[in-house]
DNA sequence: ACAAAAGTGTTTGTGTTACACCCATGC
DNA sequence: GCATGGGTGTAACACAAACACTTTTGT
């Protein structure tokens, strides 16, 4: 079991993204659990080939996992801090994976490519979270949305990463248009308000809202959706560039 | 001559520091030429230890080539599309050192390292011009200011990064106040606003500008500046946080 | 007194916030 | 008709741009 072929990449320099998704009014984060014993989470993460540009790297690695293309992706920073490599978390791996002769000295090689010391360039990405299949790679053991506010334990700094992303998203929202790449082809007016009401946490004024976003120019008003609902029916939009 | 010990550094991640000053108007990078002949220019850089955080490299960096301590710094992206590397300049550097068969082994080492593809992260700092003494590394011929208009030809992607550093510092400067760090200790309103409007490259209203500054809080008035002219004198100004 | 440049005040315009009202929908 | 939630209009306010005026300085 070689998961990693060490030459082909480029050493001590790994690719963490931070993949956001949006339903039920909550904000959610792709998170993979890793298969060594313990309750291990990381971020969907990866290396870069020595013939692969970061940014190729990154959508690799997002689309591997998501099952899909064409997603919004931005790199947002890099983490180059000393101690990222979390000796407490090696040592507890190597520990929690002991007693088996045989798979071990395997993941005894992984573990020593991956727990060195890492540069990580970040990236975050914007889905549409009913598109998404996550896929699971070979060291996790599942994969799953979690809400940005109830993150499991990551190892690293991967907490502190996904924090910086939030960051990041929050500075770009309204500078680069990027929101409705969390939504469905088409969506009301109030379900952006609530994406924007759950991103800033924060309320906005109904009627503000509206005319704020519709003077954007950015939206196309279509068919108005009939719920069933005893009032009136709202429109549904298109994002259109 | 050997100048660069590879095993003590990360592989393929350098540094690259984007130094700003600020003269007479005019906004300046503080830029090295190399000794290889054929005249290339190259951002100052360098490499981060395997003990060392990047922020730490920048900074070590920065200080050993401007003299001075306690200097703003910033990283502001991460560079690694393939064709860094940029095998013309190799090529050219290759062909122009032959002829000197002993010392030309030497730098071929060192070539091999410098040439091979490289990840690069940019850290942008600001620091008052007249404090500076600019301090040539042993790869470097001569280092000097030059104006961000004028740019001398650099080498693989340094004059996008100097570019995409500067739409950094513009992005950053009235959300971090950070261009006070570009003055001397104390300085008019009117160096402020012509330090803006070098930066920024447009015009502002002197009325307008100085209520903006003044509103900020930031700025603490001393006596005035009397320089002989036949006009009121200007008051100082110092920067405090 | 005058020119030059600094300092400050006032008006205008624009965009954001707050408040109010009207409209469609199903019961 | 009525409750519910969606759409739109208007007044109040804050901020920024434009305009005007006063003050200081050396000749």
């Amino acid at each position: 079991m070689q998961i990693i072929d060490k030459e082909e990449y480029i050493q001590q320099l790994s690719i963490d993204c931070v993949i956001f998704g949006y339903q039920n009014n909550h904000l959610k984060v792709l998170v993979p659990k890793l298969v060594f014993e313990g309750d291990f989470w990381a971020l969907p993460g990866g290396f870069t080939y020595q013939h692969e540009g970061i940014d190729q790297a990154a959508r690799r690695i997002l689309e591997s996992r998501t099952g899909i293309r064409d997603i919004y992706l931005e790199q947002f920073w890099a983490f180059g801090d000393t101690g990222r490599s979390n000796q407490k978390i090696i040592e507890k791996l190597m520990e929690m994976n002991e007693g088996k002769p045989e798979e071990q000295q395997l993941r005894q090689q992984d573990l020593e490519w991956v727990t060195r010391r890492f540069i990580s360039i970040g990236y975050y990405a914007l889905v549409d979270i009913n598109k998404v299949v996550p896929q699971k790679a070979d060291i996790d053991e599942s994969i799953g949305w979690y809400d940005i506010g109830q993150l499991p334990p990551m190892i690293m700094d991967h907490k502190d990463i996904v924090s910086k992303a939030l960051d990041t998203l929050r500075l770009n929202l309204d500078e680069k248009l990027i929101a409705f790449n969390l939504l469905p082809e088409t969506f009301t007016m109030k379900e952006v308000q609530e994406l924007y009401e759950t991103i800033y946490d924060k309320p906005f004024a109904r009627n503000n809202f509206q005319k704020k976003i519709l003077d954007l120019n950015v939206l196309e008003r279509l068919d108005k959706k009939y719920t069933g609902a005893a009032n009136k029916a709202p429109y549904l939009y298109r994002f259109r560039e």
